[in-house]
Parts: C-alpha cells; sequence; structure tokens
DNA sequence: AGCACGCCGACT
DNA sequence: GTCGGCGTGCTC
C-alpha cells in the first residue's frame, strides 16, 4: 500500500561483512515504551511481512512484537522523530514468526496515529492491542475422546458410564465440558483419564461466538424510529466514513434503533464494535441485544478472565466475533473486518482513559472510523459539546428522536430552593420532598433519591481543635464509612479505623460528621420512612455486576420502595415503576471552576431525572439546590437542554476553550515537592508563545498532593488551526526533567485533578 | 517494562 | 567476610 510500508525489507547495501541472507532488516515494534521499533535482522528461511506477529530476542528475554513500517505514514511534525538505525553487524536475526493473524496495515495505521496524537510511545499503544492477551501466545485447550480399547483393568461406576456414554459420539469435549453435559464432578473425568481410559485431543480454533442473526427478531417501528432507523441502515449500507450523532431523550427507543444499524452491518458480513462507557453494568443492555439477535455478543472489559479475554482477542481476530460490545479497551482489538463502530452514551468522561496513554475512546473510536473508511455513529441524551460543534461545523450528521416511546411523558422537574425549604437543622432532605415521597409512597409507586457521594460524610472535624481528618498521602479529606467503621480517601487506596479520639488534641466524642454521603442519607430516610424497603445502590456496595443486575430486577419487581444512589443509577436502567426522583444535592460538581463541570452536572442530572416516569405514569423530579438560578437549575427546570449548550458554546468561543480551540495539560509529579517545582518553573520559563498559543501555569493541581507526588499542572491551549503535539515535542525536549520527576501528557484533558 | 550492573548496611 | 537494598542504564 505506502512503499515505504517495505523498504524495512530490502537488502543492506553496505555490508559485505555479513552473508546476504542474514542482512534482511525488518523493524519490530515491542509492546513496551521505548521511543519506536527496533530493527531486527530477517532469516532468509523466514518470510516476513509487516503485521506478522514475531518473537523476538531483547537481551536476554525474548518478546512478542509485531513487523512495523520503518516509516509511519504519519505527516513528519506530527509524527515522533525518527531515531538512528542500528549498524547491520548488530542485528540479532528474528527468532520466530507466530501462526498468528497479522495486524493489519490500518490497525497499524491507528496504532501510530493515538500514539503521535498523545505523545505516547508506540509501543505502548501497541500493547493495548497485544499484551494481557498475547501471553504464552493461544494455547488450544485439551479435548477428551473415549481411549478405545479401554483399559481392561478400568472400573466401571455410574458417574463414569454417564461420562463414556457421552464420549460415544466422538465429539471432544474439554474436562468442564463434559462435567457439565454428563452430569458429573469434574474429577470423574480426571480419574478417567489418569486410568487410561480417555485419550488426549488438542482442540482446534474454538468458535465459541454463536452468530448473532441481523433477521431473528426485528423491531416493529414506526414514524420518527422508522425514519431515523432507515437513514441509519442506509449509512451503514453506503459504507465509507461518516460520523452521525444519534440524539434522543431517555426511552426515545435509541438503542433499538442503533441495533438496527448492526444488523445491516451483518447483513455485510462484517463486524460491529459496541462501546459502552461501564460494560460490567450492562445487564439490561445484554438483554435487549439478545431479544433482537438471539444470543449474546462478545464481551470485553477489563474484567474479564485471561481465557475469555484470549478466546474473544481470537475471534475478533478470525472475524467470528462479529459483535463485540466492551468497554474503551476494545477499541484496540485486531478486527478481522470491522464496519461499524457504535460509541453509546458519548458524553460520558468514563470514555477517557487517565493512565497509561492518555486517550479518548470516543475521539480515538472516530478516528479508527476514518483511517479504516467506515461509519460510526455517537449515541446520547445528553451529547457534549465537542459533539455538538461538529455537528454545527458539518462534520457529523445529526438524527434527532424527539420523544419518548410507548406514551410515557418526560418528568415534570421543580427545584427546591433550599433557602425557602431548608430541612430540619443537622438533616438534608427538605420537609418539601420528603412530602412528596409520603404521597408516592402512599400511591404504592417507587421513589429514588440520588447524591453523588459515597461514604457517610466527605470530612470529619474535631469540634475541639478543628482538626480535619485527611489523607496522609493526598490533599484531600478522609470520607466516612460508617458501616466498616472506616475513614477512607477516595483518590487513594488508604483507609483507616475511624478513631475514638481526635488524633491532634485527644479530645473523646468531639469528631463531628459534615455534610452527607448516601449512607448519611439513608440513615435519614430510615428515620423518616421506617416501613419504606430501602435498596442502596453504590459501587463500593453493590459488590459487582451480577449483584447489581440482581438489585435492579428486585427494583423492577417492586420489592423495593425507595433506591438511594450514587452516579450507578444514572446508567441506563428501565425502572417502570419509578415516579419521583429527589436529588439531594443539585449543586455538587458546580463548584471547583472546572471547563466542563456545568456540562458534566447537566448530563448527569438528566440521565438521573430520566430514571422517572419511564412507564405510563408521569415521573417528578425535585432538585434540592442553594443555587436555583444557576443556568444549569434553570435549563433542567426548562428542559431546554439545547439552549444550556448554546449558551456553554458561547463561553467557550471567544477564549478558543475546546470545543473551539485545543487544550493539553501538562502534570509534573515528584515526591519532593521542590523538585516538581523546580521542573515545572523550567518548563513555564521554556514555554511556547506566539499568535494563537496560550500557557496557563505552572499552578499547584486541585489534589495537590496524590498517592504522595507533589503535581503541578500547565495548561497550553492553542487556536483549532495549531496542532498542540508539534509544539509540545519541541517544549518537552528543551527541558531535562528533575530527579524523579514525572511529566504527563494530557491531550483534550476531560479531569482537571 | 524487565533485568542487569553497581555501590553501601545487617547477617549466616 | 557475604546477601541484598533499589538507583541508573540498556535493550535492535
Amino acid at each position: 500500500m505506502v512503499p515505504a510500508s517495505f523498504s524495512s525489507l530490502l537488502p543492506e547495501p553496505d555490508s559485505p561483512t555479513t552473508p546476504a541472507r542474514q542482512r534482511q532488516r525488518v523493524s519490530v515494534l515491542l509492546p513496551m515504551p521505548f521511543p519506536g521499533p527496533f530493527d531486527y535482522a530477517a532469516p532468509a528461511e523466514m518470510p516476513l511481512k509487516p503485521g506478522d506477529i514475531v518473537v523476538v530476542p531483547l537481551g536476554r528475554r525474548r518478546e512478542t512484537g509485531v513487523v512495523w513500517e520503518s516509516i509511519p505514514a504519519l505527516p513528519a511534525d506530527f509524527a515522533p522523530p525518527p531515531q538512528r538505525t542500528v549498524e547491520a553487524a548488530r542485528l540479532r536475526p528474528v527468532a520466530e514468526l507466530l501462526d498468528l493473524p497479522p495486524l493489519s496495515a490500518e490497525l497499524r495505521h491507528f496504532i501510530d496515529w493515538v500514539a503521535a496524537y498523545t505523545l505516547s510511545p508506540p509501543g505502548m499503544v501497541l500493547a493495548m492491542t497485544l499484551r494481557l492477551h498475547m501471553r504464552g501466545v493461544p494455547t488450544p485447550s485439551t479435548g477428551w475422546l473415549a481411549a478405545s480399547p479401554l483399559p481392561e483393568t478400568l472400573r466401571i461406576t455410574p458417574a463414569r458410564q454417564k461420562v463414556l456414554t457421552l464420549l460415544q459420539d466422538g465429539t471432544a469435549r474439554t474436562t468442564t465440558d463434559i462435567a457439565n453435559a454428563a452430569a458429573v464432578g469434574p474429577g470423574v473425568v480426571k480419574g478417567l483419564a489418569d486410568a487410561g481410559a480417555l485419550k488426549a485431543v488438542k482442540l482446534g480454533p474454538e468458535r465459541p461466538f454463536d452468530a448473532p442473526d441481523p433477521h431473528h427478531k426485528p423491531p416493529v417501528l414506526e414514524g420518527e424510529q422508522a425514519t431515523a432507523t432507515a437513514a441509519l441502515r442506509q449509512t451503514v449500507q453506503e459504507g465509507g466514513f461518516s460520523v452521525t450523532l444519534l440524539e434522543g431523550v431517555t426511552g426515545s427507543g435509541k438503542t433499538e434503533i442503533y441495533l438496527e444499524a448492526i444488523a445491516a452491518c451483518l447483513e455485510q458480513g462484517k463486524q460491529a464494535l459496541v462501546l459502552l462507557p461501564e460494560i460490567a453494568l450492562s445487564a439490561q443492555w445484554m438483554q435487549r441485544f439478545t431479544r433482537r439477535f438471539g444470543t449474546q455478543p462478545a464481551i470485553w472489559h477489563s474484567e474479564i478472565g485471561q481465557r475469555a479475554r484470549r478466546l474473544t482477542w481470537h475471534a475478533a481476530a478470525d472475524g467470528s466475533a462479529t459483535v463485540v460490545v466492551g468497554a474503551r479497551s476494545a477499541l484496540f482489538l485486531p478486527f478481522e473486518k470491522l464496519g461499524l463502530i457504535i460509541v453509546d452514551e458519548e458524553h460520558e468522561s468514563l470514555f477517557k482513559q487517565e493512565e497509561g496513554v492518555i486517550y479518548n475512546a470516543r475521539d480515538m473510536a472516530v478516528v479508527r472510523a476514518r483511517l479504516s473508511g467506515f461509519p460510526i455513529m455517537l449515541v446520547s441524551a445528553t451529547p457534549s459539546l465537542e459533539t455538538l460543534a461538529n455537528v454545527e461545523a458539518g462534520r457529523y450528521r445529526h438524527l434527532v428522536l424527539p420523544s419518548r416511546h410507548g406514551g410515557a411523558s418526560l418528568p415534570e422537574t421543580r427545584i427546591l430552593d433550599m433557602r425557602d425549604h431548608p430541612p430540619p437543622r443537622g438533616l438534608f432532605l427538605s420537609p418539601a420532598l420528603t412530602e412528596e415521597m409520603t404521597a408516592t409512597f402512599e400511591r404504592q409507586e417507587q421513589a429514588m433519591l440520588f447524591l453523588n457521594r459515597r461514604g457517610y460524610a466527605p470530612l470529619t472535624l474535631c469540634r475541639a481543635c478543628g482538626h480535619r481528618m485527611e489523607c496522609p498521602h493526598c490533599t484531600a479529606w478522609l470520607v466516612e464509612h460508617r458501616a466498616k467503621k472506616l475513614l477512607s480517601c477516595h483518590y487513594c487506596d488508604h483507609t483507616e479505623p475511624m478513631p475514638p479520639a481526635c488524633p491532634t488534641c485527644g479530645a473523646e466524642n468531639s469528631l463531628t460528621a459534615i455534610g452527607p454521603g448516601i449512607e448519611r442519607i439513608t440513615e435519614e430516610a430510615r428515620n423518616l420512612f421506617p416501613d419504606a424497603r430501602i435498596l442502596v445502590m453504590a459501587s463500593d456496595t453493590l459488590g459487582g455486576p451480577a449483584a447489581t443486575a440482581e438489585a435492579v430486577a428486585k427494583i423492577s419487581r417492586r420489592e423495593v420502595d425507595l433506591v438511594i444512589g450514587t452516579q450507578i443509577v444514572a446508567k441506563g436502567w428501565h425502572f417502570p415503576h419509578l415516579t419521583l426522583v429527589g436529588i439531594v444535592d443539585a449543586d455538587l460538581g458546580l463548584g471547583g471552576g472546572d471547563l466542563r463541570a456545568g456540562e458534566r452536572t447537566i448530563q448527569l442530572l438528566h440521565q438521573v431525572a430520566g430514571r422517572a416516569g419511564r412507564a405510563s405514569t408521569p415521573g417528578r423530579v425535585l432538585l434540592q439546590s442553594y443555587t436555583p438560578e444557576h443556568p444549569v437549575m434553570q435549563a433542567l427546570l426548562s428542559g431546554d437542554f439545547d439552549a444550556f449548550m448554546a449558551q456553554e458554546a458561547a463561553q467557550r468561543r471567544p477564549g478558543f476553550w475546546p470545543p473551539y480551540g485545543r487544550l493539553a495539560a501538562l502534570i509534573i509529579s515528584a515526591e519532593d515537592a521542590r523538585e516538581a517545582d523546580a521542573t515545572a518553573a523550567e518548563l513555564g520559563r521554556k514555554a511556547p508563545y506566539g499568535e494563537g498559543i496560550q500557557v496557563l501555569g505552572p499552578a499547584p493541581a486541585p489534589i495537590a498532593v496524590l498517592r504522595n507526588r507533589h503535581r503541578r499542572r500547565i495548561l497550553l491551549r492553542t487556536v483549532r488551526s495549531i496542532a498542540v503535539q508539534p509544539i509540545l515535542r519541541r517544549w518537552l525536549s528543551m527541558v531535562k526533567p528533575g530527579k524523579g520527576v514525572r511529566v504527563d501528557v494530557d491531550i483534550d484533558p476531560v479531569s482537571f485533578l
């Protein structure tokens, strides 16, 4: 494709000392933080081409890597600078060519692109495709067949007979499969094998993923939904790169509609990828998918087991997994023939990876679609300003589903001005809200209280001396978790037992909880409604996807009267009997001067509000706020999300804040505060300048100490026409970080902590 | 990222 | 007298 791709395979013109058959040079990218690929000698008998997965010697180890183009197919000022080449005589030979599907040119280009964009070593981006799934190369699992003849000494027990009967059909099965199918314990199988009654065979490449059937159960759609579906189907059928924003309020049937785009993609014989912000919490999504396509999609996220991970990786690579649904890292799977990406809840900040290679999966998904030339769809009830700006600029298409599906109406929203409706002293629920709750329970309907704060209280204070309980490793208060009798830091993993007395002045019974977390709200609700069946939903109390699914099911079965939850309740659950949502602290999240505080708050609260009144009964939403005049509250009241976003846009445009300009953050961190300051100051002195370029900082990060590291931030802002990467490369090359100092680059930062 | 080499404290 | 701490440096 690109001529340069193969230049690495040409013989070296000048090394008369080594035999010609040893001198073919190949670049190999290793999944490690080197600045670029390493060169190796390709043995004559080993035909190598870019994309091949190989094992090479590295020092005294052997590592798996990928044959790479020596010249990246990227613009020169965007790509990392070329490295010096090693002379041919020092090249070590490639050890082994693995029998795995090679990485496609498109995927290699994508990896180079992401590395260049995020200023990460390309090997670290490759690692996201390769590393975790390649450990020791795929081991075919062992299957068992009945030996013939059976050993004469074999004792036949009823359980053993069941296994032998099962195996009469001549199908090799794994130990687990036999045990399940024959209803015996795995020990029986093991015993038979040890007795020589079973013959081991290597099971071939597995195809554990049933193909979702696009014709299984197509929905009956009318009106706007039918129109939108037809448009999406056509986009997929036409093929080629395009971005479509599918926008619709909660309950408008967005999922059902984009499942039809997936159906169209499957009809074309291509693979589809669905990115969800939190795959572990998507039981209801899975049910909808299975209803439509007759089988589960392949699932990918960081917590699936080693084996499932390896199977899914190979099934994506050989095309047998036709639909993969996953968290952000699924974007780096080596699909054989990807033809569509859906990014659901595209506004979610969880798509931003904040560690290692710092990238936004939503944006990189658009890049992958563009480089490979297929359509992508971004889906949200509350699209991000970035995406709306791209719509406005004509770069993205826009499909809007204005109404709720199945006759449900949008909830009625009211703001409770807490200055007029104060809660009783020391409590947090306004009587106006609790009266509504009482009325709801009397109607046998469900209510929900939302507070985005885990634990009992965010601050513990000594009334005697004023001491605040703080994390010893971070600039952060310790959050009390009363049920566990612990204080815990929500920024690192520090926890300590609740002290019996103030650690500073020694006063007893002087430590006081300040402010509410959901545990405290639960306590208050229990006192108010002793007969109500209460369910608490928080990531730390639910303990896993299965428990979460069960909690959701209980709510659907009306075994719960009151749900009290954090963020987790905002996920697209469908609670048909829920009619009242109370937002305990609508102002939470608006402080701090974060660029996107308003946008994030309205998205979250809108999402929570959307849990109310999804069936025929209308829902009500009550927002407790001390700043009812705030534009976020007013927008939630009027339901005019567009107007709010237009106003946000108007605020960001003149200063070239994203999405009307580009932003990159440098985070300088060190255990020694003076070292961090010195490097930050040096970066400040060497800061780039010029028309359309602005540098803000250095300044201490809002969390000035995190995990014992002192942190300083510098922000680089440019107009859209100026790329930040070449500027950052030049800038960073001028400054040598001090001892123990790390400088992390965050392109398009979302979090400003 | 690994895994070496390399110089200064408590032990068989 | 050694074993071992993790600080710098290298891997085509």
